[in-house]
DNA sequence: GCGCTTTCAGTAAGCGCTTTCAGGGTGCTA
DNA sequence: TAGCACCCTGAAAGCGCTTACTGAAAGCGC
């Protein structure tokens, strides 16, 4: 069996092809000749062919969201935060995870411009790599000039669309200043792959603050692993079998202080009567660690919803929007004072 | 400017219509003609449009993938599964979060049919009440008909389709039998809503396991509250206020656990010095809490590539195919033997 | 060199829907 | 009762693509 079209249904009916479109889109129809076609509708279990709908010019009620891995609190928090707007619009929201390929990243946003998505959203740091960014922007670009809409979070630099911007430089400095004022004087840091923006812009304004209160970060104090719970663990491993002579490490996302925590538990470490550990984002499980995790609270729903809303409304002025989302600094036991 | 059409392609290239078509899809083309049409294709930065791809036949690329809530680390777990799954065959994942919302599964679904997925995967438990199971199963009917292909993840009663189904019923019992084995009789349960055929297998289980061991189960025991963090939360401090008397408390889900450590640990009591703990799914984060916890370890991953690649293959048999995967029981800190 | 098969480009017929346009009732006015 | 406006319904034209089907040219054997 075959699918029902609005030909059977207008057969069932009793009633042309263009009356039964209308009856079931709310057009102006006699009430006899409406009902009759909602009736015909139902017993057959009559469902619009989306395809040929958007095909004949009808709106578009599915929209694309691109971040890096589902799995990953943050972007959960920040997905959340979108589908509720989306949910309210009474939009489908198609997502997709790159697991932080820029490759397949470019690939998705093909289809989804393939998909004639009404709106794309970008969730997540963009890649330092002016060669990948150039070919976003090439890909992004015919599909803003086929009246798309774009907006992004946490992505700069070379693409010129709507934006979300949680303030990572401003937070990670006001992070330093915190934990300056706690006496903490020699830092260790958990950081990410150095072509993410994010990474570079919580790094800097970290290091820079430092540097402002006359504290220098040595370099060897800097770990390099994945963005990730696992990427954290491995960093905080390398910097202990190094001789971590800090007092405090700063984790630049939270999800690589959960995996910090792991190794120093399992080296028998403790926080913070050993050492000091602060994050950034406040995913929600931080504040169930043991201790809850000190961090830079960027409120991770909003920053979906405010997406959602710059690609649902029309950007009227010449340049692009631009939403900017503070952090602040949220101290808990895991960061003790200095002795 | 308006959308680069396969028209401007083939006229761009000098060939008709067809050959650019089949140009672009690989078909047999003169070398010389492929050439030109891609070169073409390029330069105007064409991007097929899916929509009419699909009305005029071609097979749709994008599966549906309805879920509770993305947030949960449980979903997000099974849905990295299947974007997995997913991106090794090259197809494109809805990702829709219902909120628990049966109404809103329901018109998801409905949704999806219109976009003539090739596939609809549903994530989660479903609901005991028939109403809903039934109105789910008349919105599907067709879409089978149709040869729509249709997978489930945790979910029995009313639908006839393929599932992967985490043995629940056998995982809390198994759970029971261990921590028997501690030595634990009074035993205190964080319930979901009862509606939820997981809540329902999973107590169950857990329940009989322990009958047969003579243990009974007291009903005052048993809290319920919304299958989340804070529902886990609620329902242990309703137990601690209603005086808590067991050595030992299972969260039926592992999420409810985290909710339960927070609240045990406002009212200064320590796990397991004070009380066991034991949950249910072995979400990431589990093994990062203090204590790390005890619980039924679900293969997460392998839920979601299942349940996929269920969809993705053609059911030959007349019966609808159940894969059945089993829990493991992981004994770690949270629970103590009782001295 | 003739008639056959084989290859490959082009023509055209939809896929299922929305929407413009035209036509035919109906109710009103004169 | 004739004339004019309206309001609805129905016929038909696409939306952009794939894919038979058609036809021409080229390759082959005799």
């Amino acid at each position: 069996m075959s699918h029902v079209t609005l030909e059977d249904v207008a057969r069932a009916a009793d009633v042309s092809l263009a009356t039964a479109s209308r009856a079931l889109n709310g057009r102006r129809v006699t009430p006899h000749l409406h009902d009759r076609v909602l009736a015909a509708a139902a017993r057959l279990a009559y469902t619009p062919n989306a395809h040929a709908r958007a095909l004949a010019g009808a709106s578009r009620r599915s929209v694309g969201v691109v971040c890096h891995d589902v799995t990953d609190p943050y972007f959960a928090a920040v997905a959340g935060g979108v589908m509720r707007v989306a949910a309210d619009n009474d939009l489908l929201v198609m997502l997709a995870s790159t697991f932080r390929d820029p490759e397949r990243e470019i690939a998705y946003v093909s289809m989804l411009r393939a998909e004639r998505a009404p709106a794309i959203l970008l969730i997540g740091s963009g890649f330092e790599d002016p060669r990948w960014e150039r070919a976003m922007a090439a890909e992004l670009a015919p599909y803003l000039d086929g009246g798309g809409r774009v907006a992004v979070v946490s992505r700069h630099r070379t693409l010129k669309v709507d934006s979300v911007l949680p303030e990572n430089r401003a937070g990670a400095a006001a992070l330093a200043r915190a934990l300056l004022d706690l006496g903490h004087r020699r830092f260790a840091v958990l950081s990410g792959p150095p072509e993410l923006t994010t990474v570079a812009d919580r790094l800097g304004g970290f290091r820079d603050e430092l540097s402002a209160a006359g504290v220098a970060l040595d370099p060897a104090a800097v770990a390099e692993a994945a963005f990730t719970r696992d990427g954290g663990y491995q960093a905080m491993t390398e910097l202990l079998d190094r001789g971590l002579n800090a007092t405090c490490v700063f984790a630049l996302a939270d999800v690589m202080a959960v995996g910090a925590y792991a190794a120093l538990r399992d080296r028998g470490l403790s926080v913070p009567g050993d050492v000091s550990v602060a994050g950034f984002d406040d995913i929600p499980v931080v504040r169930d660690l043991a201790p809850p995790l000190t961090t830079v609270a960027l409120p991770l729903h909003r920053l979906g919803e405010e997406a959602m809303r710059l690609a649902l409304t029309e950007n009227t002025g010449r340049r692009r929007r631009i939403v900017r989302l503070p952090g602040e600094v949220v101290l808990r036991a895991s960061t003790a004072p200095v002795a």
